[in-house]
DNA sequence: CCCCAGGCGGCAG
DNA sequence: CTGCCGCATGGG
């Protein structure tokens, strides 16, 4: 491999790039990464092109390598800064496990997940898309359609005889047609729903770099959930994991509330003055938190 | 046939 | 503003 492709990004303190691992590979068949050996394979488009990449651990460093196509010095900056941001390196996380330590209920965290990042996704109209497919199916179910949908619409480059893709952009899912959709099993509201935010993003209504400007939260949530198909749930969803909003916290969600159901948080699903309670208590960290409880699923005997 | 799944929009009150 | 209802679609 030509070394002058390979960018090294150091790990921070309270980073763990297995956790990673283990939420992007955790039992669902996710189109968009390709993970083996315990390195990442990912295609990502830069200036027009697309890209494969890979990421390992490598020492105190991540080791970010280009495997097909080329990047300019300049791209190898976009590169480090889309990691950096993919896995949420920056930032120091010690303050949200100093309060999951005081609440004995989920102390357990701190050892159990530790270095665990909120793992985010860059791209606000793929987040939306995501939440849109999600809304009200099962997860796997989900996770099939996601697959239909980027397969057929979706930017791709191959290597090794395999094909990586990237997700479509709104200006392709734009021209798709109801029939389509509806032929990948999205429901007849869910493909008005796509096209819908598809033409926003094309024609500039809708951005993720208007969104970001505005002035606070509330304005930022009001003017995703203009658009038809996005609730309460959704933009919340996209705020915490696109925008990286700290009290992105997808309310109503059927996972979250099984995990605070697990951890004898709340008893049954309208108990939202005691849900208001401990999220009070991580006043900064309340998408950490959520992110938290979600990783929390996937362990069998909580009782 | 039933209920559920990482909801949403619409419409009464 | 809140609460309820219909809606789609696959899976167990």
């Amino acid at each position: 491999m030509n070394t002058d492709q390979q960018i090294l990004v150091p790990i921070p303190a309270l980073f763990s790039f297995q956790e990673c691992l283990w939420f992007l590979n955790r039992n669902y068949d996710d189109c968009l990464h390709v993970i083996s050996d315990n390195t990442i394979y990912k295609a990502l488009e830069i200036d027009g092109e697309i890209v494969l990449t890979s990421i390992r651990e490598s020492g105190p460093f991540l080791e970010i390598a280009v495997l097909k196509g080329n990047v300019s010095p300049a791209s190898k900056n976009y590169l480090v800064a889309y990691v950096t941001e993919w896995f949420d390196m920056q930032r120091s996380i010690q303050p949200f496990y100093d309060l999951l330590a005081l609440d004995g209920r989920l102390a357990y965290m701190v050892h159990d997940f530790k270095g665990l990042r909120l793992i985010g996704i860059d791209n606000l109209f793929e987040a939306i898309c995501w939440c849109i497919i999600g809304q009200q199916i099962n997860l796997s179910f989900a996770y099939k359609v996601k697959r239909r949908l980027v397969e057929r619409f979706g930017g791709k480059i191959e290597h090794d005889g395999q094909h990586y893709f990237v997700f479509p952009t709104a200006e392709v899912l734009a021209q798709a047609t109801m029939d389509e959709l509806k032929a990948m099993q999205f429901s007849e509201k869910k493909a008005e729903y796509i096209i819908g935010i598809a033409k926003a993003f094309a024609s500039g209504a809708l951005s993720k770099s208007a969104i970001e400007a505005l002035p606070d939260f509330t304005s930022r949530k009001r003017a995703l959930t203009d658009h038809k198909g996005i609730g309460a749930w959704t933009a919340n969803y996209a705020l915490m994991k696109s925008l990286k909003e700290p009290e992105g916290i997808p309310h109503g969600d059927i996972g979250l509330l099984n995990a605070l159901s697990h951890h004898n948080i709340i008893q049954d699903r309208s108990e939202t003055l005691k849900i208001e309670a401990l999220f009070n208590a991580f006043k900064g960290w309340e998408s950490y938190l959520v992110f938290y409880l979600w990783r929390s699923l996937a362990v069998k005997d909580l009782s």
